[in-house]
DNA sequence: TGCCAGGCCGGGT
DNA sequence: ACCCGGCATGGC
């Protein structure tokens, strides 16, 4: 745990929480919303995703038995907002189909599940990956496993911590494996990654040579 | 206007 | 084991 790498990752972590401060994530009010906005935010952007949740809400959806129940074609016209609503209406649907059936929708049982065995069984479930998995875990269960996500990939990359080529285990993995799982941690660690991400790592803003102290680049503005 | 967003799946090599 | 197209709304 006090390896190199370790402490590397420790000092980015300080690093980006005195720029930034606590992120406050998820940006949700109860397990239910962050699980049914993890599965919405794939690959969309949180603003959508808002709109979306508002939606479920004021239908009164946000819930197992509700969400169960109603019909496809309704879900989709409330999730619509948030992108590609044909394929999360299924997911949706695919997520509590076996929420119900594996956990009589019970979050309690589901997240006394060891987490590696939940992993695995919610990486079975069509429309959850790895992201949405880790996301669920660590985010409505608050249980210690690290959620990587594109902007992890490019702020570790480059910052050369990572090769290019490494995929999402490898990434998760050097995370897990060099800081105590503690789940605090790694909610304020992804928290913060994105936020330094969606401010200096998108795709188009190449970030020309940035190998030694990433974050004195930008400085700290108040968050609203 | 085009590119991107807190991915994932399925089909093709 | 990789690689790729599709999915789709809304913001900058």
């Amino acid at each position: 745990m006090s390896t190199r790498t370790g402490q590397t990752l420790r000092a980015f972590y300080d690093a980006m929480l005195s720029a930034y401060g606590p992120q406050h994530w998820w940006p949700a009010q109860t397990r239910e919303e962050v699980i049914v906005g993890a599965i919405l935010t794939q690959n969309t952007a949180w603003r959508n995703v808002e709109r979306a949740i508002d939606n479920l809400k004021r239908a009164g959806a946000l819930d197992w038995r509700v969400l169960a129940d109603l019909p496809t074609e309704d879900l989709a016209k409330l999730i619509r907002p948030a992108g590609t609503y044909q394929v999360k209406t299924r997911r949706l649907k695919a997520f509590v189909g076996w929420f119900w059936e594996r956990y009589d929708a019970d979050l309690d049982r589901m997240f006394a599940t060891p987490i590696p065995t939940l992993r695995t069984e919610l990486l079975s479930v069509s429309g959850i990956g790895r992201e949405t998995a880790d996301a669920i875990i660590l985010y409505a269960g608050n249980l210690p496993t690290f959620v990587v996500d594109a902007y992890t990939a490019r702020i570790l990359c480059r910052h050369r911590l990572i090769d290019e080529s490494a995929d999402y285990d490898e990434i998760k993995d050097l995370f897990e494996s060099n800081l105590p799982a503690d789940a605090a941690y790694f909610n304020e660690y992804h928290a913060l990654l994105v936020q330094v991400g969606k401010l200096h790592c998108r795709p188009q803003a190449r970030c020309p040579a940035c190998p030694l102290d990433p974050f004195d680049h930008e400085v700290p503005t108040e968050e609203p």
